[in-house]
RNA sequence: GGGAGGUUAGCUCAGCGGUAGAGCGCCUGCUUUACACGCAGGUGGUCGGGGGUUCGAUCCCCUCACCUCCCACCA
């Protein structure tokens, strides 16, 4: 494409900056600049007042997603607000090993040239996988950048670093010796795909369509047998019992008898088991599975019973499912069917709405498995973590997450921990060939118990989220007594998505307890999850929003002031691409703003800030409202309303400075009445109100806001650390804002006015205001903005004087006006008066019938019903004045 | 089976005791020289249904309907 012609580039050179902006020319070097200043890493005294967070650790595999953009979004915008606030603001950076997620990605590659983990074996896998984290993983940490993040990389963390390995294996070693960690036989969530047990939480619950199996097991001595129910028949092969209810009349019969396994004939005891069984459903009589399934596996402890495993780690059947074995367990589920059908056994099979359990990762059906795990006894770690909520130690904002955390807190079993996998923290406990058990911080050279040497350390990993769970602390160096330790823990805010509120934030705050004594952060703001137009992202709906996409189309500052702006109290967070550009042109918008107030300053001696004297009723409106809006921005900040916040500055900058106040100086600013005093106000009054706005609005879109103020204050990179304007109230003006408001008012009715006539918006209107309007507070105030009105207005004429007869009427800001249009001939806008008229006739109506209410008098607060007095009058005016018309 | 949240303008969402707001969209005008990624004016809402409390309810309470999510060992 050829090259727009000379006007652009004149405009650039005479202005300074281009008519419309590329984020691509600024965004990489204004990062590299703050990063090289150390603006990222806190400064001043150790003690000063800080403010510190840790990124929640993405996983090395990831690529950043448009959910971690806003969450991150969220915290840079916290950390640059402190930091211009005057903190000595701390981010840590990080990264999370994210053991079955890393392990899966390279395993995939494996696969792909036909090879198994178990191939290279341990030690060379692990090798692969660091190799391939050093080439691959990462990526996420340069987009962070690309987002402008300003986390200080000097404190970049690794949950497999030696330091955080250490502190993850203390943490184990502590609270085994605490009794808190243990290792025992039971059956745990088993996902055959990634063949390693899983927590609770890792597994999700699907409804399903399945099918519920009635079978008849024999028992000697009772014809009709037992009738069993269940939807995994083919763990009837691990029966070893069945069970009753002891008050159930029905099964009185099946008491003491022993019952026959069909297709393996193992004899079952019938055992009655108030717990268990449920009077209600079904026949009332159990199938006992201990090794497959968690409640068989308490009766089977409760009365002594075998487990036999039939199903095993690679989702076959076992060697004890005799003819089965080998078989996939749905393949032996079809053919144990099938047998038990051609037996006549099979009473019913019904169609059957299962919660089939699946896993997180890989999607896998879970199988309940008996094997041997490590455990976190949870009880005794809740329950501190459970009173520093109640009793505001921690925060959550907002708040009523406090309820959800509550309920789940006080409702956890044990904590399974040990993975089958390699990558990860490997557990620290030894094994001597006596069978006891060496748990230390060091590889011991003989067993703590018999003092052999033969000692050989358990083969499986952590948890990833019990590495995680001590990332606030352990970033820091724990369990070293470091500096950082000090200085920097507990942290303040930790934001992130609500959905790990039981993976992390719960189990952090156990941890930060447990271990170091304290609470790690004292708010954690859960946010919700990003949706795109209110469904959720995904391929097939192809409405999937690459943040990196967006910022390459939009600019970082835009997907940053989207997603800020998009930041919802609720549980979604919806984003769409048409907010992208609106913030892509609001940020044009700003750029433009500038280039229109540098066009004034330029060559003219360097402006003073604004003192008070001299100013214009327009320049301490707009005082007023920067000052006012400064406030509101705090506020919301402080209250984590991030899509206010940002709406405050949006909502100034646009349509107060941009719309009104600039608009309004331009004719003070003219080139004849330049160099006067009100003019000069005005310049300092401009350029003191763009400069608050870039550093309002710097959090939300750094890049561009550095960009302009390099341009205007010739201090490059020093906007990030320019003190955030407070509003402190010092230019609040009352007299000044409802004199403005007023003129704007009038403005838009004198406009209005044309439309409704069908003229054109430069058609001259003469306008009258009558000075002994309802509300003339103003009026002196609007005498000293006549010439500013009639310039806005286009009027030909503006005089302060009783309402002429004859003329259109209409009461605007309480004010009295009378319009007329003296050279046009059109007579439209009737319909318009028609339908103003009954509807100001009907908002009378209301009032008059409120205030005639004595309730409403004698209840309703003075000021409220002075207030609608006030209406009320207002309205019989304008009434009469458009019925004059 | 429990629990939480939602239902407000065509769309996406704010508001949460004194009779409704934004952005986008839509309509009508504008080379008003910072900006068409713009300016100006406008259109558009029985605030899910029903009941109650209150002088007054979109906002509080009850109830129904429909969505969404979380938790739970019902074979």
């Amino acid at each position: 494409m050829p090259e727009k012609p000379a006007l652009d580039a004149a405009a650039a050179t005479s202005k300074g900056l281009e008519k419309t902006f590329d984020p691509a020319h600024f965004e990489e070097r204004w990062y590299a600049v703050w990063e090289k200043d150390g603006h990222f890493q806190p400064g001043g005294p150790p003690g000063s007042p800080r403010f510190v967070m840790v990124i929640p650790p993405p996983n090395v595999t990831g690529r950043l997603h448009i959910g971690h953009a806003y969450g991150r979004t969220i915290e840079d915008i916290l950390a640059r607000w402190k930091r211009m606030s005057g903190y000595r603001v701390l981010w840590v950076p990080g990264t999370d090993h994210a053991g079955i997620a890393t392990q899966m990605v390279v395993e995939r590659q494996l696969r792909e040239e036909g090879l198994a983990r178990q191939d290279l074996g341990r030690e060379t896998f692990i090798e692969r996988v660091w190799a391939w984290r050093r080439e691959s993983g990462d990526m996420i940490l340069g987009q962070l950048r690309k987002l402008g993040c300003s986390l200080d990389w000097s404190r970049l963390r690794f949950t497999l670093d030696p330091e955080l390995s250490r502190a993850v294996r203390h943490a184990f070693v502590l609270l085994y010796r605490d009794g808190l960690i243990y290792k025992g036989r039971y059956v745990v969530n088993w996902c055959p795909g990634c063949r390693t047990a899983v927590s609770d939480l890792e597994v999700v619950e699907r409804k399903t369509k399945g099918t519920l199996y009635k079978i008849r097991y024999d028992v000697p001595g009772v014809a009709e047998g037992a009738v069993v129910a269940t939807t995994r028949p083919e763990t009837m092969l691990g029966d070893t019992a069945l069970a009753i209810h002891p008050e159930d009349p029905r099964n009185a019969a099946l008491r003491g008898k022993r019952a026959l396994l069909p297709i393996v004939g193992r004899d079952l005891p019938v055992v009655e088991d108030a717990i268990l069984v449920d009077r209600e459903f079904g026949t009332g009589v159990v199938k006992v599975t201990p090794a497959h399934d968690v409640n068989d596996f308490a009766v089977g402890q409760r009365y002594g019973l075998p487990a036999v495993v039939v199903i095993g780690p690679d989702g076959k059947m076992t060697p004890e499912a005799g003819e089965y074995a080998g078989l996939d367990r749905f393949v032996a589920r079809k053919k144990i069917v099938e047998r038990l059908e051609a037996e006549g056994r099979l009473v019913a099979a019904e169609p059957y709405e299962i919660n089939l359990g699946t896993c997180q990762r890989s999607e896998d059906v879970i199988e309940p498995y008996l094997s041997e795990q490590w455990f976190v006894r949870i009880e005794p770690l809740a329950e501190p973590a459970i009173r520093a909520v109640e009793d505001g130690t921690v925060r959550f904002a907002p708040e009523s997450w406090a309820k959800t955390y509550f309920a789940w807190m006080r409702n956890l079993r044990d904590w399974c921990i040990s993975r089958q996998l390699w990558w990860g923290h490997r557990i620290p406990a030894f094994t001597c060939a006596n069978g006891h058990l060496t748990v230390a911080d060091e590889d011991p050279a003989a067993c703590d118990t018999c003092g052999s040497a033969a000692l050989e350390q358990d083969p499986d990993v952590l948890d990833t989220w019990f590495s995680s769970q001590l990332w606030p602390f352990s970033v820091f160096g724990w369990p070293e007594k470091t500096p950082d330790l000090e200085d920097f823990y507990p942290t303040d805010v930790l934001v992130t998505g609500y959905d790990i509120l039981f993976f992390w934030v719960a189990r952090m705050i156990m941890a930060g307890l447990r271990f170091t004594g304290q609470a790690p952060f004292s708010t954690v703001h859960l946010h919700g999850l990003v949706r795109v137009g209110g469904e959720k992202m995904s391929k097939s709906r192809g409405n999937v929003i690459d943040p990196l996409e967006a910022i390459q189309e939009f600019g970082a500052d835009a997907v940053r002031f989207t997603l800020a702006s998009a930041a919802a109290s609720g549980p979604t967070v919806s984003v769409e691409r048409g907010r992208m550009a609106g913030s892509r042109n609001f940020a044009t918008k700003l750029w433009n703003a500038a280039r229109f107030t540098l066009g004034q300053l330029e060559g003219r001696p360097a402006t003073r800030p604004p003192d008070g004297q001299a100013l214009s009723l327009p320049d301490r409106w707009i005082l007023s409202r920067l000052d006012t809006t400064a406030a509101d921005v705090h506020r919301h900040l402080e209250g984590f309303r991030f899509d206010e916040a940002a709406g405050a500055v949006y909502g100034f900058l646009w349509h107060e400075l941009c719309d009104g106040y600039l608009e309004m100086v331009k004719p003070v600013l003219s080139q004849e009445a330049s160099a006067q005093a009100p003019a000069e106000a005005a310049r300092s009054v401009l350029r003191h109100c763009l400069e608050s706005s870039l550093a309002l609005l710097h959090p939300f879109m750094p890049f561009v806001t550095e960009e302009i103020w390099e341009k205007l204050t010739g201090n490059p990179g020093t906007l990030i650390a320019t003190p955030y304007p407070q509003g402190t109230g010092r230019w609040r003006d009352a007299e000044a804002e409802t004199a403005v408001e007023a003129l704007r008012a009038i403005v838009t009715r004198v406009r209005t006015f044309r439309t409704e006539r069908g003229a054109s918006p430069t058609e001259p209107v003469e306008l009258t205001i009558d000075p002994q309007s309802p509300s003339r507070a103003g009026i002196p105030a609007l005498e000293t903005l006549a010439p500013l009105l009639s310039h806005l207005a286009r009027l030909s004429d503006l005089r302060f004087a009783p309402a002429e007869a004859g003329a259109f009427q209409d009461v605007v800001a309480g004010l009295m006006l009378s319009l007329a249009l003296p050279q046009a001939s059109a007579a439209g806008g009737q319909a318009r008066v028609g339908k103003a008229l009954a509807a100001v006739a009907d908002e009378i109506a209301q009032l008059s019938a409120k205030l005639q209410n004595p309730a409403y008098l004698e209840k309703a607060p003075p000021a409220v019903v002075e207030k609608t007095r006030l209406r009320l009058r207002e309205l019989e005016e304008k009434r009469a004045a458009l019925g004059r018309s």
